[in-house]
DNA sequence: CCATAGTGTTACCAACGGTAACACATAAGA
DNA sequence: TCTTATGTGTTACCGTTGGTAACACTATGG
């Protein structure tokens, strides 16, 4: 199930390399199958990086326009915006859909530090502040 | 890589059919191989259940102790635990580890629902006052 | 017209997860 | 004691996914 044709990907299912590069595009914000190699550490071939270009465009991540005969792929979602989805659905996985839950399990064990917790709590409240009144 | 001998598993590697199985046992706190499969919608094989349990113990998800020749299943950690340390991954991967960044993105996408941020909010400000001093 | 640089297609293999059969042990009843 | 039920251990098969890549094709620029 959820393979079927949901329009919305799911983050989980990306491989080692497949995250590498999807990363290497979002921090570039564009790349070429070469300038992302050229950001890899590991020696891979063009065909390799290029196929993993492609599935990630298959799988909804990437999009490409052509710049002179090139593929240059970019994000078609902000790394935010797939990163919310995918912890949305660990915490229908794991936590009956409750973020507060959640939060609880992150606190109770230290997967967060206390600092961050500050700053979030204060980002929670700007944002909430922020869109508070607009539906 | 991380399929070496770290002692900490990887939460977004379950399957399905493991996902739901350790949902039950999370449930009732702990079961057998027989109850997990009454708690199944699907008709599954005695032997198939006990896989999924071996499995599950092996990734370390979960203990086994005897009750009379029967193995009774019972979580190694709690399900926040685990669902803490499988944010903290995406964390990780999709927001160079920081979590505001994650909530930012969280509440962009509408992933988490006014009402459950208030709420959140609120249950984070308690655990900070809770815990604020120690540590 | 040829070489270079890029794409499209196809493939191979290991690992994983879903699913299960079968063999083995042993407690309990006949 | 012999047998049956019940539960475990072992092993396996198969489809999908992801890492990795070769090779063929096309078109552009010299």
């Amino acid at each position: 199930m959820a393979r079927n044709s949901q329009p919305h990907h799911d983050p989980a299912e990306l491989g080692e390399l497949e995250r590498e590069v999807l990363g290497i595009v979002w921090r570039r914000a564009d790349a070429s199958a070469d300038q992302v190699r050229e950001e890899l550490d590991r020696p891979l071939k063009d065909s390799t990086i290029r196929t993993v270009l492609r599935r990630l465009e298959e799988k909804g991540y990437l999009e490409h326009s052509l710049d002179n005969r090139t593929f240059i792929y970019r994000p078609s979602e902000s790394r935010q915006r797939v990163a919310g989805r995918a912890v949305q659905r660990i915490v229908d996985w794991f936590c009956a859909g409750s973020v507060e839950d959640l939060l609880v399990g992150m606190v109770d064990s230290k997967v967060v530090s206390r600092a961050e917790l500050e700053r979030l709590a204060r980002r929670i409240a700007a944002a909430k502040k922020q869109e508070g009144d607009k539906a």
